[in-house]
DNA sequence: AAACTATTTGGCGGATTCGCCAAATAGGCT
DNA sequence: AGCCTATTTGGCGAATCCGCCAAATAGTTT
């Protein structure tokens, strides 16, 4: 699935836990949308998922995966866009 | 691009560099598509190739790329093939 | 130059992915 | 219960990606 959307998601979790919302809010894209990113995310093993309320929110369960980035940008001078160029070709 | 392939690059060029003929016997693909996947992982800066006499190789460009699978491993019980599908959920 | 090997590039069908809409599920509130 | 908000799931067309073949490019050898 889509890259763009995905990092960022990661890199917002890796500040604070989020509801579906309030990324979908911030990505623009639908609901349904963010929500099957997440889910994907989540099915690997990435994020992990609380329920409170009527709202889930999500938070970073691999922390170090962030190194990942640092490690990238100690090489390239590397703009998120560009990471996600990265990740799209790592993954996908 | 392909997943699983490239994830296979990797690994083996962190061990040392190879040359396209000999990436893509291991492989077992046509030559065409291994020489895609790393003309991709070498846009991204991932990989450099050097060209002697009439074969080129190419060789891992960010050792640290390899600390993003340990990080994995130590959340996840992963053998290569989950990384493989986590690697296609961060990326593509 | 001709022949041969190694690699890259273009093209194309097939498969996968993306993102939206609509419908379903879940919890909260009146 | 009925209504509303939040989220997930199913479905589908559009876009992207993959891997092979064929052709082009580059270097070696004779």
């Amino acid at each position: 699935m889509a890259h763009p959307t995905r990092l960022f998601i990661i890199e917002e979790l890796a500040k604070e836990e989020h509801c579906v919302c309030d990324l979908t809010e911030q990505i623009g894209a639908d609901v349904s949308t963010v929500s099957k990113h997440l889910s994907v995310l989540k099915q690997a093993g990435i994020v992990t998922d609380d329920k409170r309320g009527n709202q889930v929110f999500y938070r970073l369960r691999v922390p170090c995966i962030l190194n990942f980035f640092g490690c990238v940008e100690s090489v390239l001078e590397a703009s998120v866009l560009d990471q996600a160029v990265l990740l799209n070709v790592v993954g996908k």
